[in-house]
DNA sequence: CTGTTAGCGCGTTCAT
DNA sequence: ATGAACGCGCTAACAG
């Protein structure tokens, strides 16, 4: 298939009577050329329609002006923050005229430095990234372009974005708290998600102790899994708990909590209030409409492929790290029913 | 960053003392190559850490082994589906040894085929599909290989996966009429998501109307956007037409009609029954638990990669065309409630 | 301002 | 069974 050899610049620089060099430099801009030839080469090249070839060119200028996006498999559950990450990384990366190449992540390195060492990429971007991440140790040793989507505990000339769950969490219980609520659970993500140091896991934890001991509150952390039976462990919880009468759910953990809430009869907001830390596009589809905590996660992929991308551009230039906060939407938590007043 | 110029095949032949082109056959086998001699190249590879350089081997081989996905961007409204579509074609695309690119899906063919022209990728993965689609004509009249997730109206030597719209709905209405529903609504797709002609809403309206036909039912189509202020809609329609006690929601618009149900006080499924076609990572998000036919999105990501791959493996294969279609899952329809009926 | 030329790293043909 | 050498398409250094 496809048996045509595709036009070159030796075609162009036939067709228009000048060398290739020319061309290059027609195209390039890196020398002058008279207004005159450059017509003639533009000319060749709309009516030949040739198209620089990428592969040569990444083998002449050691660079293939691509970045490589590493990516959770998710066959059966939907790790949605992190398709938004990717559609938003796709937006930056399109808009520097960069190629965004997506790899399976895995939890060993040596596929993330095979992408870069055959050329592929010039660069990576990380996710689901652990306060000690032996992929970031490894990147870092050797000295490949990379940036992060979280962060670990040391980011020393890191380049990354991350969303502040730590404040984020801790605004969640001042919030509940100020409509009357004594007694709060956190719906935080199991370790078999992302492992135990998953940063947000553990940062999110953080926000809820400090919160809870400023305000003198009783709080419960709950670790949900992925399976789709784990709504019963939170049905449990609720069932133990009587006094618990509102919550704080990280990603998709708002999904057992409404499906144990709604088999106990208890309604949102009414008789129970939540708070879930979740990117917009998802809440958007979510009955009942639920008080948010806006992560902004294409902004994020966004953000994290253009950091990337200005370094790989610019060697000079230090990195970047920033940490975005969301805005709390209020619509549908409420003061904890009477009867659940002491 | 990254001065250090990557170890090539000069430095195994030199390290191995033997010519470049023995290690190129000892690694690609296409010559008998003496067991000791490939040892000792072996050897040298792991000593020295050499990867093949790929934009190199793309040049020199007219193969980038690359295929890339064309996504629609999504910056506010989440189309799903194509997420999982796109996990689906990663892990195909990555047990091929294959590298997935993914690009913005734009409305007109230029830059499908300038990332073929290139020579990023080998072949293009489309989505979104109409049926009739201007990018897909091009991409035939050029003689590209491409596969559709979707398919058009003439789709003669082309190769898809897509899934049968026109049978779930079907199925979906004789499911809901056995329950003793006798006016039932779709919630289709606006046009304003894919265009007037997107397969999906088309045969799902055709097997819609169908059915009705066939069991003599009432029956209204609602083409919903992605607006979150639609819902308002539906709960105008639900209002209107208080003889529908059922409906098809496809994709998200589930959304909107679970919000407007709740609004109307009305529960699911005591008082109203709802199929969802849908992806089953997504339904297992929605409360409360709906009765869905399972589109298998990432099965079709990874057959839209797969027969893709397998085409620019061997010219000589013929296209591969699958229609799939998934089991109706009953997990909460239930019979119309008595104050409906005449 | 423009032309000539030498590689970038790899695959493959030709010669041994 | 192995080596030498050429060229894929492009960029940049070196002439003029």
């Amino acid at each position: 298939m496809r048996r045509t050899r595709s036009v070159t610049m030796v075609d162009i620089a036939k067709r228009s009577g000048v060398a290739v060099s020319t061309v290059s430099y027609a195209l390039s801009g890196k020398r002058s050329v008279s207004a005159e030839t450059r017509e003639r080469v533009k000319r060749a090249i709309d009516e030949l329609g040739f198209r620089p070839h990428e592969p040569a060119r990444a083998l002449k200028s050691r660079a293939s002006r691509a970045i490589s996006l590493f990516f959770p498999t998710a066959r059966d559950t939907l790790e949605i923050e992190s398709h938004i990450f990717l559609s938003g990384a796709l937006e930056a990366t399109s808009e520097f005229d960069y190629s965004l190449l997506v790899s399976t992540a895995t939890h060993d390195p040596s596929g993330i430095v095979a992408t870069l060492e055959t050329g592929r990429a010039d660069g990576v971007i990380l996710m689901e990234v652990r306060l000690s991440d032996e992929r970031v140790e490894k990147l870092r040793a050797d000295g490949h372009p990379f940036s992060l989507i979280g962060r670990c505990e040391d980011n020393d000339g890191i380049s990354y974005v991350d969303f502040d769950f730590e404040d984020a969490v801790c605004t969640a219980v001042h919030h509940l708290y100020e409509l009357g609520h004594r007694h709060v659970a956190l719906l935080n993500r199991a370790p078999s998600i992302a492992g135990a140091d998953y940063g947000p896991t553990v940062r999110s934890h953080a926000g809820f102790q400090s919160a809870l001991r400023e305000l003198s509150l009783e709080g419960d952390q709950l670790l949900c899994g992925t399976s789709g039976a784990q709504y019963i462990e939170v049905l449990r919880f609720l069932e133990r708990a009587p006094t618990c009468t509102a919550a704080i759910t990280l990603s998709v953990t708002y999904a057992p909590l409404l499906a144990a809430l709604r088999d106990l009869g208890r309604r949102v907001p009414e008789d129970f209030s939540v708070v879930a830390i979740i990117a917009s596009q998802v809440s958007d589809l979510v009955t009942p409409p639920l008080t948010t905590i806006d992560m902004p996660a294409y902004e994020m992929g966004r953000l994290g492929a253009e950091i990337l991308i200005r370094r790989l551009m610019d060697d000079e230039l230090p990195p970047t790290q920033l940490l975005l906060r969301g805005p709390l939407q209020v619509r549908s938590s409420g003061p904890p029913p009477r009867r659940s007043r002491p």
